[in-house]
DNA sequence: GAAAACCTGTTAAACGTTTCACAGTTAAAC
DNA sequence: GTTTAACTGTGAAACGTTTAACAGGTTTTC
């Protein structure tokens, strides 16, 4: 059915021009006089033409695509850093492939061949554990590539972007404690993930230095729904701890949901920290208290880091480790028992209560 | 830097075979013996060998990619949408090129003709207006073409994949009138799109028939900080509605954080009727009762019908009517005032109390 | 036992661009 | 007024695949 798409020779034909001159109008690589130009768009114009990318990329071997892989499309996360980055590639000219590894190695290994075979200009993932997969491994020499997330920056081939996690939980840990909390239970997704091993060791540091105490990790895993009965289950045999430090954004909501489901009180019977900053976290009665990570300065740096490595630079891998700043809101009560001994005066700013401190105390 | 990657030519030399031999292997078009089969996969893995897209594409003219257009990346319900559709997708074996039109009709059509370079072999397209863009007007005979979600259905010149907008309207204004509630605003993101308006209209038409008033429509746009301000605002001059439907999950947050913003208590100041159905609507101490749209259901028969028509089905365009279904929660309280004559025993299932009956109707 | 059919592999011609080398033509330089 | 340089346009050769047409060799068929 239906004609065949134009080409650069029908074009050229119609305008009475050769096809270089019609290429030299679209790629703008060689000026092309006005009246010829016109007469090459018009043309253009009458058959829609568009240039045809696989042969274009073919001859020039240059792809103007970079391909973007994460473990999940339905983590906001990732679909933030997704959206700002087509942004920027776009502007650049660039188009953006997506891939999802599901969590997946093996999956990974596949959707990033596949990736490949578009011969992209470049590839940011977020691989989905910490050990780069090999076939990246092979081609980072060749290929322009950006590391997000999940990366164990000293140990890269690549340029990384991640944040500093163990400072993460170490500014949650000291802030629970400066609100009087020592008992204190971290939502870990997946503890062989190195960014949530850093995350637990910086909050567990802090803690025990300050309190002596040492925070237990719980495993909920990367799925909201699966999560909120794992921590269900774990409040069942448990005593309510004062307070919960949540590592990602779906543990975050895991802990919210089982919460939310036993009618336990936040902040007044537990706070609450959680990771990550959405709307919906202030969308409520009880602000959450969060940690935010610069969503916007990780694509940003990213995809910074790649246009250089596309556009040539051959330097030494980069690690860049962004900050990660306590939001503070209502989900984090100051306990009013007296602290034990100087620990709670710690380093840092101060205890910051303005939301928290307006707050009524009374538990009801 | 680096060496090239490697061609068919080469992997045919090493393996001492033809090019069409390897080709042959890859493509699996024609079979090959086994030995052969062998060298060539042997002398393909030595050479980290993989088809170039580009150049299968341009010769084969077949592309097994499809291009996803939304319109904005940064939006729940657009992300999940993607989310499944490549899980569909790769399992068929195509690609997915994701593009984001941010709702600006200008980019929309820059970004539909940058995807149309790739010579996907087909388009699923949630357009930013309910005006189908011209260039996929033109397309459409060419090219397989699903439009999703912001359509109007009866219009559409492809096959379209959309909820009952009107009926979801409906439903949410009955259950409202049901729980006794008159004094009704409707939470619109932008009243020139197509399935809001009509949202607004199932939801008036109902609540008119119903109860003889007729709830208000407010423009919040789809962002949701500035929906909050925006909403804010009409409450400051307006008196407190008892019920607000919002008709997105953008106005949902919107509608969310100006009441959290203001301290107004939900259900017992004011009761909300929230769109979509995400984790963390129920990650709260009063969970939202929500309208939930069946987004499993609209990708796969999105998906469904595009590979039916990539495959060559050239029947007319089949507009998929899916429907959307409440799902009750906490956010919305039993009026207890009279109701206005029988009005309130309307049609439809019974009031379904089972967590909002639980909850004292005192107010504080 | 010859003809037809079937396998399996090869040769070579595209696909629609980009881009190098070159050819006119005009402007600048002396 | 000739030589140089600068500008614009064209011809034609790739880029790495796919695929029709063909060529042997083996098997089937009558």
């Amino acid at each position: 059915m239906a004609r065949r798409r134009a080409t650069l020779k029908e074009v050229a034909e119609r305008a009475g021009v050769s096809i270089a001159t019609v290429s030299n109008v679209f790629s703008g690589r060689k000026p092309v006089n006005d009246d010829l130009r016109e007469r090459v768009e018009k043309a253009a114009r009458e058959l829609s033409f568009q240039i045809d990318r696989a042969a274009s990329q073919l001859k020039s071997g240059k792809a103007r695509v970079v391909g973007v892989l994460v473990p999940d499309l339905d983590d906001t996360f990732f679909t933030s850093l997704i959206s700002r980055i087509e942004v920027m590639a776009l502007k650049d000219g660039y188009d953006v492939i997506v891939a999802s590894s599901r969590d997946d190695r093996q999956l990974e290994e596949s959707r990033l061949h596949t990736l490949l075979g578009w011969r992209p200009s470049g590839i940011i993932a977020v691989p989905c554990s910490d050990t780069v997969p090999d076939i990246l491994v092979r081609e980072v020499v060749h290929l322009p590539t950006v590391l997000v997330d999940r990366v164990i920056a000293q140990e890269a081939v690549a340029d990384t972007v991640t944040i500093d996690n163990f400072e993460a939980g170490e500014i949650a840990g000291r802030y629970l404690v400066e609100m009087g909390h020592s008992d204190i239970v971290l939502a870990a997704s997946d503890l062989d993930v190195a960014p949530i091993r850093e995350r637990v060791r910086g909050a567990v540091s802090i803690v025990q230095k300050l309190t002596g105490k040492e925070p237990e990790a719980v495993a909920l895993g990367s799925n909201a729904e699966r999560g909120a009965e794992l921590f269900a289950h774990w409040l069942e045999r448990h005593p309510l701890p004062s307070a919960v430090f949540a590592l990602t954004n779906v543990t975050t909501l895991a802990v919210l949901t089982a919460l939310a489901r036993q009618k336990i009180d936040i902040p007044d019977q537990i706070s609450i920290i959680g990771f990550d900053d959405y709307t919906w976290m202030s969308a409520r009665k009880t602000a959450l208290t969060a940690i935010r990570q610069p969503v916007d300065d990780i694509a940003r740096v990213a995809w910074e880091r790649l246009l250089l490595r596309m556009e040539g630079d051959v330097s030494e891998p980069t690690p860049s480790i962004l900050h990660t700043s306590l939001q503070v809101r209502d989900s984090t009560r100051r306990l009013v028992q007296p602290a034990d001994g100087e620990t709670a005066q710690g380093t840092g700013e101060p205890p910051a209560g303005n939301a928290a401190e307006e707050r009524p105390n009374s538990i009801h």
